[in-house]
DNA sequence: TTTACAATAAGAAACAATTCTTATTGTGGG
DNA sequence: CCCACAATAAGAATTGTTTCTTATTGTAAA
């Protein structure tokens, strides 16, 4: 049986609530010396922890907080996962993690599950602002608080966020291919629109409306944020267009432009003389493909760090404050490798 | 403020305890339906969910498994977490994740943090059967059930036992580079001996020996089973065997082979003219390289199935039956994909 | 001797649920 | 009218911890 706080006081032969108070308000305690140190001694013989269950029930809190992710294959989300673990973990509290599998049918479910176990706070990666809205607001009202991990967002934005702007580098992203001398373009966004995360689509559409590119260049391809996913609708896209193929494919993420470019040579291009690729997130394997892949990258540490700051801000303030929401904002960069060149 | 059960019961206009008795043995219960109905109904409107504080205390369960994977970021083991987390969310449990960054060191931690959440079992990556024992045996003890996933283990084994036996599917490929006319070996694995799961170096040693192979002609090279320490490590080994290189390469993992042949297509070596590559695990990654990575792959749905089989087992027995350890057990086979050819 | 204080003990309440035992109703049958 | 029975209520115990209040010691100062 593991043992209890009677355990330990009655080892160490005090009363329970001396234990407690010993064990709990370290130095400050009235306890003497000796007493603290044969209750500590009984603890740590006995493998003292204190019971989950009952300090959740007592304390309210069980110095958890949750993450959802869209994706646990994706390895930025995971490496975010793993770095906001990591500091969460040095203030005392553990993250537990789900993944909505970037399909909002079941982000219901999976954000259930997540605040059943009644955690303390949630980071949430939202797509969708609009459809997420609901979400936010659930999540935050069982789990009082929320960071939401997204694009620019609307002000009076009513929750914790750290916003990724990735219009810069969106923009010199495709400076580059422009300067390159590409002139049709393909996107490889999410299934639904407005799934992407940031609105990344519009920034580009955007973009090269500001530029005069004419509006019928350019394909937005739509699939799952997948390799295998992209591979498909990637590889139809080009069986379907022909000679009149794009001559450069910026993905909406690393993993789709990987796919798409397997899909390409499977079809006889050569990446990136005949066919240009721009990718999002500078994931690793990237830098193992035969030409390193050009690619916007996130700052997944100051991300991280910033998101655990702001969760640690609102788990240390007493019940009773209101603090209005506040943002931390971050730049997309773009980190030009060797999947681009001037077309053919 | 959450509803409690108390205001389920209030709101419906009966007891606490009439209550938990209709919300919980559902059809069974000596409640009439109107009753039934109206608890039902107030549990609903109010959006009542039982405190897990509350349920872990009283019954000595959060209903929750854990899993400790070596690596957060390899496909492999986040598609095995998210089937095994289906099959027992399946049956009312919940899985929660820890990665041991395969560091022996920080392994230690996260069993801890694990153990320390009164996780119903646990299933544990078991790399060194020998250096796991003690680990084993803690979360045994603290978490009452147990499944190793590991190699074939010695008989009789202590725990439930997931074996995944590697040595058909090596042999097989050991084979097939044989057969193409491969004399020089190389080896990517773990940097600690007895790191990688399932004693897979030990088998090529093996087989090699078996096979007459002289052991100069083969190089055993350490790393992280990572990309980037994987591409340094075989990167570094390039540099130093000069002409004396070897034909083949067999990684412990793909992560491994990709980082590998990065490196040798950085020092002008084709793939497979020049390196013929194996791996091990199939990730989707290795189908999106130029040249497809021939490996061996691990069936995880059904590993998953049967580690759930084994917990769900062990959950669903009453304390006091104590049963013998169970294993289940599955080969791994070779995937002759692209990036093997006869040497030059 | 009283007073004060330090060092503890003892007891109880609270957290939210389950589950056991022992009432308390109302209705229909004999 | 009494008894049985169904349908529920009421109360209490239990789970492990914290925390509050109120003792109970022993020792030293006033």
């Amino acid at each position: 049986m593991r043992a209890r706080l009677k355990d330990v006081a009655e080892r160490a032969g005090v009363a329970t609530n001396t234990a407690s108070t010993i064990l709990n308000r370290r130095p400050n305690s009235w306890a003497s010396k000796e007493t603290t140190a044969r209750v500590f001694k009984a603890a740590e013989e006995l493998g003292y922890k204190p019971s989950r269950a009952a300090l959740g029930l007592r304390l309210g809190s069980f110095k958890t907080v949750g993450l959802v992710i869209p994706d646990l294959h994706n390895p930025v989300y995971t490496t975010f996962a793993d770095l906001l673990a990591k500091r969460m973990r040095e203030s005392g509290y553990d993250l537990i993690l789900e993944h909505s599998r970037t399909d909002v049918a079941y982000e219901k479910h999976c954000l259930d599950s997540i605040l059943d176990r009644q955690i303390d706070a949630v980071t949430y990666f939202v797509s969708d602002l609009d459809s997420h809205m609901e979400f936010l607001k659930r999540a935050q009202k069982t789990a009082k608080h929320v960071v939401a991990m997204t694009g620019p967002s609307v002000e009076p934005f009513p929750f914790d966020a750290v916003e990724m702007d990735f219009s810069e580098g969106i923009t010199a992203a495709v400076e580059h291919l422009l300067d390159l001398g590409h002139k049709r373009f393909a996107f490889l966004c999410a299934l639904a629109k407005g799934q992407d995360a940031g609105d990344r689509p519009m920034i580009f559409d955007q973009m090269l409306k500001e530029r005069g590119i004419p509006e019928d260049q350019n394909s937005f391809i739509h699939c799952a944020h997948k390799l295998q996913s992209a591979r498909e609708a990637f590889g139809d896209f080009l069986d379907y267009c022909g000679d009149e193929r794009p001559t450069a494919l910026i993905a909406m993420n690393d993993l789709s432009a990987i796919g798409a470019m397997r899909a390409a040579n499977e079809r006889g291009l050569s990446i990136p003389e005949d066919l240009s690729v721009i990718g999002i997130d500078n994931v690793p394997f990237g830098e193992c493909l035969p030409r390193r892949l050009t690619t916007i990258a996130q700052p997944l540490q100051e991300l991280a760090d910033a998101t655990a700051e702001l969760l640690l801000n609102r788990l240390g303030q007493k019940d009773g404050v209101s603090q209005a929401p506040q943002s931390r904002k971050f730049k997309a960069k773009l980190l030009i490798k060797e999947t681009t060149a001037a077309p053919a």
